[in-house]
Formats: structure tokens, sequence, C-alpha cells
DNA sequence: TGTACATCAGTGAACGCGCGTTCACTGATGTAC
DNA sequence: TGTACATCAGTGAACGCGCGTTCACTGATGTAC
């Protein structure tokens, strides 16, 4: 068991990346704080000395989930030059997004939950679902109305795959995502 | 305090409806048997004679909350006579249906939700999808894709409604709602 | 470089609390005569 | 119609459990000389 500052340091990024994950599997209130330490090969009492409580946690692993999906999806930009609409849509809308519950987009994994959760998280919310909107704008550019071709987008994006995950026929599941995908590319998409 | 056999039918469903407008509100888990019990004015150990356990009221109180959003567009429309695709996607995203979690779309509260429960949820809950979609599409009678093109409607419809619950900015909030809703109506509706 | 000491990351027992569930009980309801 | 009794809807104390949080403690880390 280590105690140097620089593993203290470690063990915080663990503790909040563990508790990102579990909150885009599971929803803002299914991390326990003993579960999470546990989680993490650390005792429930050592959690204090890394957060104020377990709303404090909350809001900061919110925040990692969020930046952490558009990380995500930054370095595959970087990697590969400009993300196409397209692109963005086959990825959003796959088998294995839809499977990726723990590392898929945080945006769809908990917007429900952030609308019933306090201001602070809906606050952080907002920021990033400006930024996703925005982001998909950006692979639109020289359409008039990107913006709000954006956000019909991402509101056809998230839904799909909640209602994706939320059915238990795979094959229907599958063509739900196959539907919304194509008609986005279709209807909005015009890329190379 | 009543014990004949109609109180106990009364009762039942006095819990019944309860659990549905909480679990719309806040959630398949924010509902407990104590709280539930003292909110329709009975005490924590009557509901055993009610239900089997917890997780049998919260199976049935997911139906009837996705039966009773369903029943809810179910009277104006028989009433007026059949909704247009304009009128139900107005209706569906107007700021008065985004504040009213209590009693609005249970399909869109709990989507995330029921996409985390147990296989028994994820049943009932894909079954009110379809017949969702089915009446969404029977508004678009006539057009060749109406099928797909009403899932992409109720998938843009869920997500921009969960996207203007998790934002905490009124105007951006029904800006969105304006967006998507106008969008949706130019490009699928065609009704007089 | 070696010793002495303060710091502090992590431990684990303990707290009060609300949870789901059980159960002996009460008293009105409904039935049999 | 009136009495006697079984039924059973609802009560409230009690259970074990996991929760978030506190705290005295331990022992390695890091510093001062």
């Amino acid at each position: 068991m280590g105690h140097s500052q620089a593993e203290k340091a470690q063990s915080h990024e663990r503790i909040l990346d563990e508790a990102a994950r579990q909150i885009r599997e599971g929803g803002l209130e299914s991390v326990s704080v003993g579960g999470l330490m546990k989680s993490v090969n650390l005792t429930h009492g050592g959690f204090y000395g890394h957060f104020d409580s377990r709303s404090d946690l909350i809001a900061q692993a919110l925040k990692r989930a969020l930046t952490d999906s558009r990380t995500n999806s930054r370095a595959s930009m970087d990697a590969a030059r400009p993300v196409t609409f397209t692109t963005l849509v086959k990825r959003y809308l796959s088998p294995s997004h839809r499977d990726a519950k723990g590392t898929g987009c945080a945006i769809a994994s908990l917007a429900t939950d952030v609308g019933r959760a306090d201001e602070r998280a809906r606050a952080i919310m907002e920021e990033h679902i400006e930024s996703f909107v925005a982001r998909v704008a950006a692979t639109l550019q020289g359409d008039s109305d990107s913006d709000k071709q954006a956000l019909v987008a991402v509101s056809a994006m998230i839904g799909a795959l909640a209602l994706s995950r939320a059915i238990t026929d795979t094959k229907r599941s599958d063509e739900v995502l196959r539907t919304v995908r194509d008609s986005l590319i279709e209807s909005i998409g015009n890329d190379a």
C-alpha cells in the first residue's frame, strides 16, 4: 500500500475514472462510496481524503464522464483528421456504441438523470450538450442552417440510442439504429 | 380507516397511480415502499397485501405509467378526432410537456432507466415504444416510408425532450424544443 | 549519508439513518343462522 | 332483523442490511539537521 503524494494523485484519478465509468453505466445514483472505493482497491474511509462528500464526487465524475466521451471522439478526430457528419453518425448509431454504455456518450446515458438532478449537474451537462452540438455543426459547415440541423441530429441520435438500449429484441434494436442513421445521413449529411 | 373489499381495490389503484406518477417524475429507483404508502395515507406494512415485493410494484407501475401517457393522448385523440402529425409534434415538444414530468410521456422519462433495468421492464417498455411509433406512423398514412419516418420522429422527440429537461437556461431549452419541432413538421409533416 | 521527526494517505470500527420485508395484532366488514 | 363469528385491510414494532460520514489509528513518505 502506497502513501506517497504521487500515489495519492494516482488514486484520485482512478477513483474519478471508475466513478465516471459507473455513472455512465448505471446512472448518477448507481455509485456508492463503499462500492466505488472497493472497486478501486481502497477502503471507504479514505474517500474523504479525496472528496468533500458523495455529492461532490458525483458532480466531478459527471464532468469527467462528459469530458471523456468528448475526448474519445476528439482523439479519433485528431488521428483521422476532420470527422465527416456521416462518419460521426455511423459511429454514434452503431451496435457497438449501444453495447458500450460504460465508455459511450455520457450525454445519451445521463440526459434524463441530469434532468432530475440539481442545478450544478444540469449546468455541467448543458455546457457539454452545447459543445457536442457545435462539434456536429462543424461537420456541416457550408449549410446555412447547420446549427439547427446539428441540434435535430443530436436529438435524434440520443433518442435513438436510448430506444435501442431499452429494446430487448436485438434485431429490432439494430433496425432502430440503422433506420435513424440512414435517415440522418440522407436528409442532413452531404459530404464526400 | 376503511377495510371493505371495495376500499381495498381503491387503495390498490391509488398506490399504483401514485407510484406511476413518482416513477415518471423521478425514475424507477425514486420510489420507496414507505414513502409511497405515506403519500397515499397508508402505512408501510399494508403494502404487502397489495404487491409481492417492491420489484413487482415497479414493474406494474412502469406498465401503468406507460399506459397512462398513451391513454392521455388517446383521450384527446377521441375527443378531437384523428390527431395530425403536426398537432402531435407540437404537443409533444411544448414547454408544458417538458415541465410536466409527472404526467408526461413515460417513454421519454424512462427510456434510459429501463435500459439499465431487467428484462421484464425492458419488455414492457419495448411494447409501448412500438405502439407509440405505430400511432405516429398512423398520422403519416400515405407516405411510403411512414414507419421509418415515425421512428425517426419519435427518436428526435424523446431526444429533444430529454435535452430540454437537462438544460438550465429556459430560453435555450425553449429554443431546442422549437427548433426540433419546426424541423420535424417541415421535413416529415404534410397535413392540412 | 544517516538519523529524528512531522506529515498525511489509507485503514477499519463505529455512528445514525432509511431501506425492504415480516409479523402479531386490531377492528371493521361481510356472512351464516 | 339481530346475533355470533370468520375474514381480512390496514397498523406499527421489529428485523437485518447497506448507506454516507466520522474518527482514532498506522506506518510509509518526505523533510530538517
